[in-house]
DNA sequence: GTTCTAGAAC
DNA sequence: GTTCTAGAAC
């Protein structure tokens, strides 16, 4: 890094600015800042602090760490003696660096009141590293000052990143870098050793990923005096001295927003106002990083010249509707003229509904540039595509697939080709994205809404009921698709065990270890090995020649022949999957064509017209079957239509049986019934496994995330989802997999898989409270079908 | 899906 | 030295 840039550093000041001396005065003197360390035990918090004091004596500047594991004479102190030494280094002119975990707002909000009396920058630096590497960290440090190591390390890190909560502007720091990576760490020590006494960092949120915002440049350094020309150049630069009047209209937003009290279409009409007084209009609207938000373009109503009074209504109906159903998430309309018939119209009939308007308000901006330049934080954004998925045409389309660059062309193509009226389709943003770098965009969901334009295909020729339903059908199918992509950020599962009941009504696991084990053992001897010999068979086919299905007509004899019929298939239909399978991953298939051949294996339980029940050969907990689908052409999850809700029901029927049965057997089980979002073998099959994840056949990371993130969808919600929206809604996500692991009950982290199922092997707590829900879990107390 | 194994982490 | 993960091959 270049600690010159924007202007070389300079000599460090000797002067003390008295606590009620004027800006101005000190301005000349160089701005005080306190800086206030956010992270668990094992984040390196101290490292940090050390490497930025050495890195700040080297250069003669006046700076004091107060760490509370030392301020006792060496030994943990109290929160009031940190307070006291902070409030006495900053009278005495030196920047401050608060080293404690500070990772709750409270424990925070005194530090930052106390830097905001006498007028210094507030800055937040959030170690916000896996919760595996500060827990190992934790437990094998030796000689840690506030003597948080060995066993109890664990449980303490644990607890503590229960509540962490994220620093946000709207608590008084001008500026929050967030260090996701020892590398981030290093960058930060870097600047902030390298921070003159004339120089101030840039406001604003810095190297954020995981939840949306963004990694504006953390290296960048701003020449303090000339902070007129960072509000031009950015639009969302805040600085300290701009607190009085410039952040009026954001304080204003943000509180609105973040306290979920006000109307935000009333706040955006205030911030209006003040627009027209010739304010800034360019702010950071809300830094709250807690609400996954979605922004998205009024589908069809521009080029598909949909009627906009009944486009309106649609998009608010369905969006109080989503929003009501579910928790942390946040929608925002977006159009780029302040003069929008559409925002207008949708405004006003959003404020005549009851719902939390926090959560689903309108914006004008540009939705390529929410973050840089509206200040508005959009982990994901809707784009209103065209059929074949490609870039171009105008409009939003073209907007978001120029700022995404190429790399949102490659993502899209490897989830889908084309897409049908009503359809959508989430795209993970790939990080070298700009769309993702510089605006904190993770995923792009591409819809096509129903056409009204004769000019364009599909015309629908004015039939506004089908259009109405079409369009409903594009909006619901973006919203579930953020849905799901919402359930697989860490703050929505934190929530999800902040709000665990303590009673859960579902019974914990069996306490005998050596029951368990044992029961395990017998399972093992009478282990098929049904599908190897499958495998054999197939491929034993395949070289004769002499294989039934109608796929090996192909002189190549490839397994890959029937990924090559299917593809077209799909692209006639215009569906959106194209998965090619390996050979290994056919086993499934040919037992759902062939069960016959396999009727004397004992690891089929029963085969009827529409499914074949088989033990998992690998069986991921003590008991664990597949209700395999016989309908040829259905390879996963992505291919189910509504026609195939019965199906899906006969399915789920049938795995709840098993599960009654396996409970008859061993009443300390507790099942659940659901699918994987992207299955590794071919043809629908629905999973029924019991929950104690004790066996030896979960060996890593991939199972258990498989089975406990939001990558396993309940039979139930898939039912509900196909029956409501017409097909299933599928986050394919790979990140789920690689997911930290996390305890199914307690949500508590562990840094590898034997620990884990050490943890899980004694774990009582309750279940998370999402899956108490619509009887997605089976268990002798509850007693229930789960059939609705 | 699993197995094998190099090499990282401990 | 041992444990554990992750990627390649099947």
């Amino acid at each position: 890094m270049d600690p010159g840039e924007g202007g070389s550093p300079a000599a460090p000041s000797t002067s003390v600015a008295a606590p009620g001396a004027d800006a101005d005065t000190r301005e000349d003197a160089g701005k005080q800042v306190v800086v206030i360390l956010v992270g668990p035990p094992g984040s390196g918090k101290s490292t940090f602090a050390e490497a930025v004091m050495a890195g700040a004596a080297a250069a003669g500047r006046p700076w004091a760490r107060v760490c509370q594991d030392t301020i006792g004479k060496g030994k943990a102190g109290t929160k009031i003696q940190c307070l006291k030494a902070a409030a006495d280094a900053l009278k005495e002119g030196k920047s401050v660096l608060i080293d404690r975990c500070n990772l709750e707002r409270e424990q925070r909000s005194d530090f930052v009141k106390l830097g905001c009396t006498v007028q210094a920058d507030v800055h937040a630096v959030f170690l916000d590293l896996p919760a595996k590497v500060c827990i190992s960290r934790s437990v094998s440090r030796t000689s840690h000052e506030g003597n948080v190591q060995g066993g109890m390390a664990a449980m303490v890190v644990n607890r503590m990143l229960k509540n962490k909560q994220a620093p946000l502007l709207t608590e008084g720091f001008s500026r929050i870098t967030f260090c996701t990576d020892d590398d981030d760490i290093k960058k930060a020590v870097d600047m902030y050793s390298a921070l003159g006494p004339s120089h101030s960092l840039a406001s604003g949120v810095f190297g954020q990923k995981s939840k949306g915002p963004v990694q504006t440049g953390i290296m960048k350094f701003l020449k303090k005096a000339d902070t007129s020309s960072v509000n031009k150049s950015s639009g969302t630069m805040v600085t300290s001295s701009e607190r009085k009047t410039g952040q009026q209209n954001t304080t204003l937003k943000q509180e609105n927003l973040e306290a979920g009290g006000a109307c935000s279409m009333q706040v955006e009409k205030k911030l209006d106002n003040l627009k027209e007084k010739g304010e800034q209009s360019k702010e950071r609207v809300s830094s709250d990083t807690s609400l996954c938000t979605l922004a998205f373009p009024s589908i069809s109503t521009a080029d598909f010249q949909f009627d906009l009074e009944k486009a309106s209504e649609v998009i608010v109906d369905a969006a109080t509707d989503f929003v009501q159903k579910h928790d942390n998430v946040r929608l925002v309309l977006v159009d780029l003229s302040q003069k929008s018939r559409i925002l207008s119209l949708v405004k006003d009939k959003a404020a005549k509904k009851s719902f939390d308007s926090s959560r689903f308000f309108t914006f004008v901006g540009d939705i390529t540039q929410l973050h840089s330049k509206g200040g508005l934080q959009c982990n994901v954004i809707a784009n209103a595509a065209n059929w074949r998925l490609k870039p171009g045409g105008g409009g939003v389309n073209a907007a978001i697939f120029n700022a995404a660059g190429e790399a949102l062309q490659h993502a899209t193509k490897e989830c889908a080709d084309t897409l049908r009226p009503g359809n959508s389709v989430a795209v993970p943003l790939p990080s070298t994205s700009p769309l993702h770098q510089q605006e904190g965009v993770t995923h792009v969901i591409h819809v096509l809404g129903p056409n009204m334009n004769p000019m364009r295909p599909d015309c629908l020729k004015n039939d506004y009921t089908k259009g109405c339903n079409v369009l409903r059908e594009a909006y619901n199918s973006v919203f579930e698709n953020f849905a799901s992509i919402a359930r697989s950020y860490p703050g929505k599962q934190n929530d999800e065990t902040s709000s665990r009941k303590s009673a859960s009504g579902v019974i914990s696991p069996n306490d005998s270890k050596t029951k368990r084990e044992g029961i395990d053992d017998s399972e093992r001897t009478k282990k098929c090995k049904l599908l190897p010999s499958i495998l054999t068979s197939q491929q034993h086919h395949e070289r004769k020649g002499t294989n039934t299905l109608s796929y090996h007509d192909n002189s190549m004899g490839s397994s890959d022949a029937p990924n090559q019929a299917r593809e077209e298939d799909n692209k006639k239909n215009g569906g959106v999957t194209n998965k090619t399978w390996g050979s290994w991953a056919q086993s499934l298939y040919e037992v759902a064509m062939h069960p016959e051949k396999y009727k004397n294996a004992d690891s089929i339980l029963e085969i009827s017209d529409e499914f074949v029940v088989l033990k998992d050969l690998y069986p991921k907990a003590k008991r664990h079957v597949l209700v395999i689908s016989r309908t040829d052409g259905l390879d996963s999850l992505a291919d189910v239509k509504k026609v195939h809700l019965p199906l899906l029901r006969s399915l789920h029927s049938a795995g709840l049986k098993w599960a009654h049965k396996f409970l008859e057997e061993d009443a300390s089980l507790t099942f659940r019934l659901g699918y994987h979002s992207v299955p590794s073998m071919r043809q629908l099959h629905l999973h029924v496994i019991s929950q104690d994840f004790n066996s030896p056949s979960l060996k890593n990371k991939k199972h258990w995330n498989s089975f406990t993130s939001a990558f396993f969808l309940d039979s139930v919600d898939v039912m509900d989802d196909v029956d409501q929206h017409g097909s299933a809604t599928i986050n394919p996500d790979e990140k789920l997999l690689a997911m930290e692991l996390r305890c199914h009950r307690c949500r508590s982290a562990h840094p590898n898989i034997p620990k884990l199922k050490s943890h899980i092997g004694a774990c009582k707590s309750p279940f998370p409270s999402h899956l108490l829900k619509k009887d997605k879990l089976l268990s002798v107390s509850t007693g229930r079908t789960g059939c609705s």
